[in-house]
DNA sequence: TTTTTATTTGATCGACCAATCAAATTTTAG
DNA sequence: CTAAAATTTGATTGGTCGATCAAATAAAAA
């Protein structure tokens, strides 16, 4: 019954919320953080901006939870692919070209994400893309792990796992954040690229 | 007589410009570009609002001279140290080397820069970050020169220049934005890991 | 000196923002 | 069908923003 009760309430109120996260995007994606105002938030989802803020209790808490679900988003769609290889290698190759691919599936949630990132803060005023996520971020502890568990199979030789993995997702940070590769190389050939780069990197 | 005319009614003003883009890189590094307001940069500098509107025509146009300063800051920082470097393997140590000791040179123009790439946008709302700087940025085509160079002395060997040149520009702005890995490893560590890892990578 | 020009300020303008609230509407429960 | 609860809106509030302007001040020129 309370269960009932909670679903039965929730279900307008949900799809509510899920509506104006995608209206969020959206506007994310066409005008920028900075222009992502709650009426311009509104105005792309067709309601009035008090209803915004009768679902979310701030803006904050909005963009919380939009960027809860684009980085879930992206995470499972790699993990997922990962985790359909067995040896280190197969799996860094993976992380590397699915990372990419995603990009090119969800542009808009790509740049939604970034733009998150890199213009949210948090109440004391520190940015998001200052923020340590360390633990939390699943990627990376994927990234790390697979680049040990490469070196301790003797399938990957000497290097800095932390090191190694931070130049991996910067070289794929790039290719998502930076149009003048993207003009010069096309996806394709920037992921098997990087990976071929990487492999050697990695190699004993 | 014009130029001597020149130079002096543009002493005081020169000054002030000077004045205004120090308080600016300030702000920027201490509250971010959203509170970057023209009357808390003011603030900083001790001047009035007007003032500020009085050297420059507009918002867009201190940032702009902000963001030039801050890169051929950074430029001749790097490509001094490149040029003392004959062989393509010292120019590409130099290159990583002294990109990253910029950074924890001086941090808080890398947070400003930062800032700025990450906000502003032209008058047609197109993000700096997603501008191709390409011809433009010297930085970049260096970096692939020497790449390039490289290869045409067999001191490299193959690998897709502009990919290369991706990845470590990558690899350098992971360290420059993402502080888990800043706190995992010091700056010394992954500037000598990264160039063993790239020159590994590269090699023949 | 006096006059002209450059610099600086305080006040003000219109625009937009996030958040709030009472009232209207719709949905659910009894 | 009716009462209560949930949903939605339009209007408003207090605030900050960038830009502008006339007036004050300082500097330079005459």
């Amino acid at each position: 019954m309370s269960r009932s009760n909670e679903e039965k309430s929730s279900f307008i109120a949900e799809a509510r919320r899920e509506q104006v996260i995608e209206a969020t995007i959206q506007t994310l994606d066409e005008m920028g953080y900075v222009h992502a105002s709650l009426s311009q938030i509104a105005k792309k989802a067709g309601i009035s901006t008090a209803l915004i803020s009768y679902h979310f209790s701030d803006k904050s808490e909005l963009m919380n939870h939009v960027l809860s679900k684009l980085i879930s988003s992206s995470e499972s769609y790699i993990l997922e692919r990962v985790r359909q290889e067995n040896t280190p290698k197969g799996k860094l190759t993976a992380f590397i070209a699915a990372s990419l691919a995603y990009q090119s599936l969800h542009p808009k949630r790509t740049t939604a994400l970034l733009e998150i990132i890199f213009h949210a803060r948090t109440p004391d005023n520190i940015p998001y893309y200052k923020l340590g996520d360390e633990d939390e971020d699943v990627l990376v502890r994927e990234l790390q792990q697979i680049l040990r568990d490469g070196q301790d199979k003797d399938e990957f030789g000497l290097f800095d796992p932390a090191v190694m993995a931070s130049m991996i997702q910067g070289a794929i940070g790039e290719y998502m954040g930076n149009t003048p590769i993207t003009r010069q190389v096309d996806l394709e050939t920037y992921s098997g690229e990087l990976v071929n780069i990487v492999c050697k990197a990695v190699k004993e």
